[in-house]
RNA sequence: GGCUCCGUAGUUCAAUGGAUAGAAUGUAGGUUUCCGGUACCUAAGAUGAAGGUUCGAUUCCUUCCGGGGCCA
């Protein structure tokens, strides 16, 4: 039995991959009668030869042989066996298979016809990302923008994967914390308002809890003279006790605090909302948490009377998670208020009411860890139908060069200034270089906010997020490197090849024929390009976007190497030059896609 | 104190249990006739410590050291 493929003029990298899976698959049985279960090609590493390599240690038990010579006998097998296998070596126990010239023509040819090149087909599953998750009495900080970049790029990377996505937003829009800003107004506003002063609606809210917290910390001062212990001093000053005061009276709908809460609301909305233009970020639904808490708390009543949760004689509501190895978790106050997880207990069951996804994503910071898994316990005990497929992408503090990022030390990056900031970064660099003759103004701003924006989402996006990382703002504004910058360069310039081929009328189409081989340049970069929706698998199965910013990179250097190496427009051999051409175009377009899937727009000219 | 995450070149980041641990940056040196030199090539440089499992450990297990977080 042999392994063709009947149109060799057209091979995905899957094919190839299941083909030569098979050839050892069925070597390993009819010479060693060895039924392995799955056949694990990894890439041969560069300093050897060969496109794949097959791990032959583990089976030299069952086989009773030395693993160079089951490697050998292997090898002869797959290389008798299967068309697409030109040659093979062993080193040790490992078998270094290469593939024939014409197996690399075919893998281009498949790239270039492949309608769907960039889309996997659908999974009929729908996936809900929750993302974001600002409160609403502060602007948005450094911390945000990493998670505001990993949700929106995790949902890109879904809907290329073929789920379907939705991207929610639970806003904290309720609390003490909001009560403190609004107290703070209420006594030193002087009815200024965003449009009287020129500030953005959340800045203008922020600048109030700090100063809140400014006069609270004076009264404490005053009162520690006077004799009072600090906690006695934090408890009884008159600026939180009027802040509770207001929180009752806000859940009380007391109507002037509700309509100074929903004044200062807005004001904060407006301001997100350029924030989230700016970054490129969407939501297809926005939860509020002064609509979801209410919901938690029936939620609570129902675990009372299922014997879930039980009640303390001082009227608190709890659950024992000792089983499950935690420990008891309160889910009300004594007092009747609702927490945190009886909010996200509220806002889970509206968002299954809602939507009825498979799968629910958290993209909440990893102090939350610990919230999260007594969460989706707690479905599960209340038996709900959402309790299943919950995952909480959960990531590491974004660090300064100074020290932690902590608004009480006043060392915030704040998110608005950060992105201002690197796209004027980005425009003094493009102006030092003098290539954008010819942009109109317009097209210039464009153009900076898409470096600049690009070169912050590639910097936080490239590590895994559940490490914690160190953001050095002098450093990423350098714009060499392993950056987004470098990928954007990259991409213009094949633009630009692309541009003066096609002034030059060179056409992209060509045919294969058994004469045309690949210089090995050509073999690595037809290699990473067929490999995309490999990458999105991957990715989306392990919802991160560090893998394709890895891929994004290894492409846009190989394509700089192939470049360096071999000529495009000025090879002589027509044939070679089309090959490459059409070449550089899909490499082209798999950098634009990849890049996109991180919310990185690649400009035509920079 | 209990639980949990992290520890890799000077620095910032990689590595489904596989080969000589990869990049970037910085340092030292180099690049054709060139289609965009923000490129390409070369060199030196690292797994916190000690055990264990394994043919093979940065990866899994145990203890310790160091850092972060959560719960008190």
């Amino acid at each position: 039995m042999r392994f063709q493929i009947n149109t060799h003029f057209d091979l995905s990298m899957l094919q190839i991959q299941d083909s030569i899976s098979a050839s050892i698959r069925l070597g390993l049985s009819q010479l060693f009668s060895i039924e392995a279960e799955e056949i694990i090609l990894q890439e041969t590493k560069k300093e050897f030869e060969g496109t794949f390599t097959f791990v032959v240690f583990p089976y030299t038990k069952q086989a009773g042989m030395a693993p160079p010579m089951i490697a050998q006998k292997l090898g002869e097998f797959v290389q008798g066996n299967n068309d697409l296998v030109l040659s093979f070596q062993v080193v040790q126990g490992f078998l270094n298979l290469t593939l024939t010239a014409q197996t690399w023509v075919s893998i281009l040819a498949d790239s270039l016809a492949d309608s769907d090149a960039f889309q996997l087909s659908p999974k009929k599953e729908k996936v809900l990302i929750e993302y974001s998750s600002p409160n609403t009495n502060k602007p948005l900080h450094l911390g945000h923008l990493r998670n505001n970049f990993l949700g929106f790029s995790v949902a890109q990377i879904m809907k290329a994967a073929g789920y379907e996505v939705i991207k929610t937003n639970l806003v904290n829009d309720r609390g003490i914390h909001i009560c403190k800003s609004m107290l703070a107004y209420q006594l030193f506003g002087e009815s200024e308002t965003p449009e009287s002063s020129g500030i953005k609606g959340d800045h203008l809210v922020g600048k109030y809890y700090v100063a809140f917290d400014k006069a609270y910390k004076a009264e404490i001062e005053t009162l520690k003279q006077s004799g009072r212990t600090e906690d006695q001093a934090k408890a009884e000053a008159p600026m939180l006790l009027k802040a509770q005061a207001m929180l009752l009276a806000w859940e009380q709908q007391d109507p002037e605090v509700l309509a100074l809460w929903e004044r200062m609301n807005s004001w904060v909305f407006a301001g997100f909302e350029k924030s989230y233009a700016q970054m490129g970020v969407d939501f297809d639904k926005i939860y509020r948490e002064s609509n979801t808490y209410l919901l938690g708390k029936k939620l609570v009543d129902e675990g009372l009377s299922q014997g879930v949760f039980y009640q303390k004689p001082d009227g608190s509501v709890w659950i024992n998670l000792e089983a499950e190895g935690l420990d008891e978790k309160l889910v009300l106050r004594k007092d009747g208020t609702s927490v945190y997880i009886t909010q996200d207990m509220g806002t889970a069951q509206l968002k299954y009411e809602d939507f009825g996804a498979n799968q629910s994503i958290y993209v909440v910071g990893n102090e939350q860890d610990y919230h999260f898994e007594v969460l989706f316990h707690i479905l599960k005990k209340l038996n709900k139908p959402y309790s299943t497929g919950n995952f909480h992408l959960s990531y590491g503090m974004v660090d300064l060069p100074s020290g932690k990022m902590k608004s009480r030390e006043g060392t915030v990056v704040d998110a608005d200034d950060l992105m201002a900031e690197m796209v004027q970064t980005a425009k003094e660099r493009t102006m030092e270089l003098g290539k954008i003759d010819g942009f109109s103004e317009e097209e210039s701003n464009t153009l900076f906010n898409h470096l600049g924006m690009g070169a912050l989402k590639y910097f936080l996006l490239k590590v895994d997020p559940k490490k914690r990382m160190l953001f050095n703002p002098a450093e990423s504004i350098d714009f060499q490197g392993n950056t987004g910058p470098f990928i954007q360069y990259t991409y213009a310039r094949i633009k630009s090849i692309v541009r003066k081929a096609s002034e030059m009328n060179i056409s992209t189409s060509w045919t294969v024929e058994p004469s045309i081989t690949l210089a090995s340049a050509e073999q690595e970069l037809v290699y990473l390009v067929a490999q995309y929706k490999l990458k999105i698998e991957e990715a989306a199965a392990q919802m991160a976007p560090s893998v394709i910013a890895q891929y994004v990179y290894d492409l846009a250097k190989q394509f700089n190497k192939f470049y360096n190496e071999l000529s495009i427009i000025n090879e002589e051999d027509a044939l070679k030059q089309k090959i490459r051409l059409s070449l550089v175009e899909m490499t082209g377009k798999t950098i634009q896609q990849a890049a996109l899937l991180l919310g990185v727009i690649v400009p035509e000219r920079m």
